[in-house]
DNA sequence: ATATAGGTTAGAGTTTACTCTAAGTCAAAT
DNA sequence: ATTTGACTTAGAGTAAACTCTAACCTATAT
């Protein structure tokens, strides 16, 4: 169990970060008799998940959506499935973009790191 | 030479979004006599550079700052270097995550399709 | 007993990156 | 001559994702 600056700590965001989640629908950790949020760690498992959707760009409204499904149940599978491999096409998508990227940088500094030892053109 | 929508067609976003860009510093195209923005090939040539950054997440502030130094000529060969190598690593960084989250995915994947079809238990 | 360190809420404010509007200019087509 | 279409500017508006404030509550330490 696990209070919000706890989870807070542990994932690296603030306690405000996680209120906002709860106020999108991404998260409903229970409270305690003094209404504190306490945080069990399927939750802690969940945010987690969370935060990988967030780190390859999923916004906030899919997670959501993810979220939602998720609380209404089994029959909500296929959807949840959907989303998943729709989320898995961005991520590999976004794998072939940055590979892209990756080379066109590594040809830029090349060339700069050639132009400033020998003083060879720029591009 | 290019008026401002032909540049938005070729790149795929709005005039609007291409006036913006020139207000944040990122592009300074000529005018015609009629005042008009013309864009030569060389001004095309960075903006689809702008576009791999921001695609990979660089951020318009940093993207004006390395445009900046580019127009403050060749002493800043050093500082535009270590920005081109620090998105580089950023990039780097960004595709491990990525490949991570998309094996991630697919277990989950895995696991719903069997799901479905078997009723085996959800992760 | 009271100060401190945490938690609570509703709601306002901020940042980033656009996105759009209004009012106007100008050249070519009808 | 006037309509049409594309351009110009300054500046207002929007969406997403936080980020913070104010006013309050409550358990623990001094």
């Amino acid at each position: 169990m696990y209070t919000i600056s706890d989870v807070a700590k542990l994932l690296g965001i603030t306690a405000h970060t996680l209120r906002y989640y709860e106020k999108e629908g991404i998260i409903a950790p229970i409270r305690n008799a003094n209404g504190e949020r306490v945080y069990d760690d399927s939750n802690l498992a969940w945010l987690r998940f969370v935060m990988r959707l967030k780190q390859t760009q999923m916004p906030i409204s899919q997670i959501r959506e993810y979220a939602q499904l998720y609380l209404e149940g089994e029959h909500t599978a296929q959807a949840r499935l959907n989303l998943l491999e729709d989320h898995r096409n961005s991520v590999q998508s976004q794998i072939r973009n940055l590979t892209a990227t990756e080379k066109v940088l590594a040809d830029k500094i090349t060339a700069y790191k050639s132009f400033i030892t020998k003083g060879t053109g720029i591009n």
